[in-house]
DNA sequence: TTGCGGAAATTGATATATCAAGTTTCAGAT
DNA sequence: ATCTGAAACTTGATATATCAATTTCCGCAA
């Protein structure tokens, strides 16, 4: 009994290692503005600040600086660049890769795929008025899940979660206004549709409009 | 005599660091497929192989796995996951974040950058029937260039250039056909045009349609 | 032969020491 | 008072040592 696949093996998720662990500490606290843009920042004194040695700290900089959040001059120091008008083109670059992948998605996507949407959206339509903001958010990211299942592009999926700059407390804030929510589904709505229907370019172009809008409340929310 | 501006502060960029150097050379092995997707890297060999410390080298690994060439398991070790399908959708990437570039070069360009985007056009018009085409890979880089300028978009210029796998022999390859240089000139002609008149979506969507054209072609070269 | 430890070897993760470029400070000359 | 320049200090870059998780290998028992 039980395929080959009964047993996956062990995601070494699990095992988060201390770089890793820094980096999303350093990551936070820059987007969420404790660490301001300009600001210098000094390898031995944060190392010693958060209990750790260089090594893993200078990992999680240099993956930082690959991100664009913060900038190395070799030799000088370490400062933060990320400030409100890169927050704005993260959002850009994250309705064009997100937009792009709902073309891919228009492209391949199968009936079970579109199954699956349609029932987000109904479980959404339901949870319009209702209070519980957190499930809404979960189901929000849930159908935004699909369309990247959809469009089997794991490489832009992965480009683009890179762009989420966006805290918890603003998604919150956002989807507490029931106007927010129900231009949300109204536009996931109008998404799948043209996914559905197999049309790339409508697909497109209302993925890219829909982060645009609501990025751009989010970032009012700053 | 001589403003604040007569000189210039050094740029840090002529000490490039051993890691800078590194991360170069991975790179460059990976995307050239002397270093192969699957294969797993061992960080002692590398390093001594290189003639380094780990130190560097461990630097360099995690910015090649922040672009999503490698993926390191805690404890395990370091695999190349570059491969066919990956290429094609960096490709796509460069197509959205290029295409979202020159939208916003559309809503934002002056008078002097679309006298220098003319200018290169002619440029490359004369160089079409040439056989200098280095000349013309270095126009139409600059061409490119010229909208990235127009658009005031930095972290998504960054982030597209992150992007760029062809090496030079695919682009001396694709552009050595004379119908590939008359492609390119009319797209390019199409796409200052749309930006000249302002359209936003125009501008986007011919850009798109170029990448994608010229990049799948790139690709056929491997 | 098969399957189960457990020791040994590997190897990435982390810590620490050293090197060298860059900055700051201050005495001394003009 | 100002400029110069050398020494002291900072600090990122690099090298090396140590730690710990994982894998490999081998012998013993069923």
């Amino acid at each position: 009994m039980g395929g080959d696949d009964a047993l996956l093996p062990v995601e070494p998720v699990f095992l988060k290692s201390l770089r890793d662990h820094v980096y999303g500490l350093v990551r936070d606290a820059i987007l969420a503005g404790r660490l301001k843009g300009g600001e210098k920042l000094n390898e031995r004194h944060l190392a010693s600040q958060l209990g750790i040695s260089t090594t893993p700290l200078k990992e999680a900089l240099r993956v930082l600086e690959a991100e664009g959040l913060v900038r190395s001059e070799p030799r000088r120091g370490i400062y933060i660049t990320f400030n409100a008008g890169q927050a704005e083109e993260m959002m850009l670059a994250r309705a064009a890769l997100e937009s792009m992948i709902a073309r891919q998605a228009a492209k391949r996507v199968t009936d079970e795929d579109i199954a699956l949407m349609c029932e987000l959206i109904v479980e959404m339509r339901a949870g319009l008025e209702t209070v519980d903001v957190l499930q809404f958010i979960a189901l929000n990211e849930r159908f935004h899940n699909a369309i990247h299942e959809a469009s089997g592009c794991g490489y832009l999926r992965r480009l683009q979660g890179g762009q989420n700059i966006y805290t918890h407390a603003a998604r919150l804030s956002v989807l507490s206004e029931e106007r927010e929510r129900f231009l949300a589904v109204e536009e996931h709505q109008a998404i799948a549709n043209a996914i559905a229907a197999r049309e790339p370019d409508l697909a497109e172009r209302l993925m890219r409009d829909h982060v645009i809008r609501s990025g751009e409340k989010h970032l009012l929310r700053v």
